[in-house]
DNA sequence: GTGGTCTAGACCACC
DNA sequence: GTGGTCTAGACCACG
């Protein structure tokens, strides 16, 4: 039921909203969200974070939009049925894309070796 | 010269001017441009990208501020000389240590392993 | 240019950000605003209308997301250029059908006789 | 007795209850239902429409509040006898507006010929 | 209890 | 000037 545990960085240039929308796509794309599985109210987001109802509102709102979400009145929001959200793991690869080349060239423009920053990731992934 | 090539990414969340700010930064502190090297016009900047030369002239008034960058009369813009932004390759893996988490947590919610994620950065490293 | 004018009914059950995305998808599906209108701006339309500007936001914000409206940096919203929103006029019927089955229904309810509600509706389509 | 038919559309922006409410309202100011006419239980409308009976209750206290449905003890609610809600045609007439002005304004949103929309009315008024 | 809608007003990013 | 994001707090519809 926690395995919906969220992280919202507040001093991202990322929204908060969409910070919230993009963890619960990659969660529910790599099956970690078994369809019919409960999310966390709005209300419980929103204390849990500091932040406002609306914000994590929105996040909710748009995750419906794309049908990875469905709204049960009065019971709050689950993963939505037809889990077109799946992917294999060549796509997950592909959604990660964009956050390694931005890795890779910032590395690059700070000269740091590739074995250093290979480390430090590997550290990293290890701990979690 | 033109060492100062810059990577914009539009559709980042990441606003362009902080894109830039970011890495003329980078390449400063790992002592890339040295003292004296000269930026690119204002213009120029924003022909290659075609991007508002307000946002590019933002960015470097930004630098300006943080004594990275002095303006010389009539020569633009260039690398300060009492570059006080050169750092150590310590400081500059805590500098690569926002991005690094976040390509650790992408990739635990998309429950990539650990080996592929390496693999794929790896890859794209040597590339560069 | 003000083709492009909305009709609010603030007491209506119809929350009015979906009275907008209704009057604009209607409008663009018609052909009554080809790709590139200018929409009148987030402000002008909250304070015709005195509503919050946030209200006209969401709106705006859905039709994007239906890609019927594109966002000019600076410059506010336009109708998309693929138009995928024009239909044809049967198409436009059936999209009519909903108001025209709860119409009939209260007609029926109200044991009202067929001529006098299609007077009526005559009536005031030729005043418009 | 079943002259009391109730139709529910779910997916209405119009709330459930408040579509009881207007449909019981237009019965009895046409004459539909004369005074003492037994309404279905909220139990029974509950189940026959797959609602919340709290929904249904909600609907008929409202009718009771003005003194259109009176509650009898043990046998469920009746339409009143002091039938104040029995109207003239004009006065119907008058009810149907808001719905034939929507219907009006959405149809030149779409565009559509006066004559279209007539047809497609009066096919829909003799099948009912 | 759940989410949805709206307001009033603030600040940000970009043109 | 444009739209975007967020907050704080209110009220509504539904279970």
């Amino acid at each position: 039921m926690d395995a919906m545990k969220l992280h919202i960085e507040p001093s991202s240039p990322d929204p908060i909203y969409r910070q919230i929308v993009g963890q619960i796509t990659r969660m529910i794309a790599a099956g970690q969200c078994p369809p019919g599985t409960r999310l966390p109210s709005v209300r419980e987001v929103a204390a849990a974070h500091a932040i406002n109802p609306m914000t994590v509102s929105k996040a909710y709102a748009q995750l419906e939009t794309q049908h990875l979400l469905e709204r049960q009145r009065g019971k709050g929001m689950v993963v939505a049925d037809r889990t077109q959200g799946v992917t294999s793991m060549e796509e997950r690869l592909q959604a990660l894309d964009p956050a390694l080349r931005d890795l890779a060239r910032q590395a690059q423009e700070l000269a740091l070796p590739v074995d250093q920053v290979i480390d430090a990731l590997r550290k990293l992934m290890k701990d979690s």
